[in-house]
DNA sequence: ATGGTCAGAATATGATCAAATTTTTTTCTG
DNA sequence: CAGAAAAAAATTTGATCATATTCTGACCAT
């Protein structure tokens, strides 16, 4: 599957200035979030050349890049794969989710215009209608759209980097989990936070926001522990 | 200066192993994380691969995990360069380092035996006479040096990986508040935590911590934003 | 000012070399 | 002779480089 070959489109040449290595980059970054890369799977440079039809420097650059934020890591030898996380580490992703993506709530909260809340909540609803139906690739998406959204809001762009960055290492295992439990079971302190951004009340935000995160990465943590 | 090229060498192949692109990469680091780079400095392939004589794909590898890492910033076009701070930059770099480092000094505070304090004790004394006499480099290294030990002692990678991501981040610029303040007025709250280590109270530790951050950060801030 | 041209810098590819893993072959023992 | 361990070959994968292409920004002419 080509990435690029945009070349005879006369109506789409928004997107298309990209080079190789942002596109694959972005690819993997997409692949790792949303979980369509399993724990412990090796990732090669040549496999990717090939499936993505671009040049080994641009993979590697991607593949780089992806170490240094946590979401691939490099395995002494010439390896690379995909974390497989342990309880120490979820219980540290937890201390610094609760520190990092409180306090991007919290800003958030004294940004946001009721058309902000609104849309929020639009994205909530479509989450809603995922959950139901049992998509955990949706669910994935929607809920990753859901804290980008807020945290866009608090005007941190260093706080917010920590953020996604943390969310690049349990990406592939929170897929697991959803894979495991369903979706039915999955925790959505979203209304609460929705509801204390009406408010005003950026404290309640900030407390619904840890709440959501320690139920999600308590059930990741559950699940890590049954292997 | 070569940095390879070490095949020769029957004594020393202990570090030899290491290949390019990682050793570039540590080279750069720790020019960032030292101040031998200039705030606002761009950064160019082509000057690398001479001043280290390396090719060019080392050379990109080693800016893509830099430029990850928030150590340098791609500026849209196709430059990069040495990140300028801005005074909200170094205010979410305060919550976050506090929120962070305080932790990893609280979780250290309950690992450290006698003999780890006693080293960690003896990194300070040197940073003392490095300060005494001016040396801004060996200040910055050593200082470093001091927290990094600390640190290493929480046994809690994920927490030091995301400090350390923001000591890239302020490197540059700190170096710039040395140079312009001189070692004299730099804060220095180690005795404070060496003193909290060996009384044994965690809090102490990290609220010394924070104090240290604190100080530090707020030097900067003045600094930025006389300008 | 506006538009074209040009030098220089970044991006991308494929070839080449080196290292590691896997597979096959060999050898040794019970 | 069978089976396991060791050795060696083959294959796969990673690392680096030289080269070709594309893009950017500056300079110059109109």
């Amino acid at each position: 599957m080509d990435l690029i070959k945009n070349k005879a489109s006369g109506a789409s040449d928004a997107a298309q200035k990209a080079p190789a290595h942002e596109q694959v980059y972005r690819t993997l970054r997409s692949q790792i979030l949303f979980g369509e890369l399993v724990p412990g799977q090796p990732v090669t440079i040549q496999g990717l050349t090939e499936s993505l039809g671009v040049g080994m420097t641009p993979v590697r650059e991607a593949i780089r890049r992806l170490i240094s934020d946590g979401a691939l890591i490099f395995q002494g030898n010439r390896r690379v794969s995909v974390p497989l996380l342990t309880g120490a580490d979820v219980e540290q992703m937890i201390f610094a989710r609760n520190a990092v993506e409180s306090e991007l709530s919290r800003r958030a909260a004294g940004r946001m215009t009721t058309a902000d809340i609104d849309q929020l909540e639009q994205i909530d609803r479509r989450l809603d209608r995922m959950i139901a139906d049992g998509d955990v690739s949706g669910y994935l998406r929607l809920n990753h759209a859901f804290h980008e959204n807020l945290y866009d809001h608090a005007n941190a762009p260093i706080l917010k980097d920590l953020a996604e960055r943390l969310w690049l290492r349990f990406g592939p295992s929170l897929r697991v989990v959803c894979g495991r439990f369903g979706t039915q079971s999955l925790p959505d302190r979203h209304k609460d936070i929705i509801g204390a951004l009406r408010a005003g009340d950026a404290e309640k935000v900030a407390k619904a926001t840890t709440q959501d995160i320690e139920q999600g990465m308590e059930l990741m943590a559950e699940a890590l522990a049954e292997d």
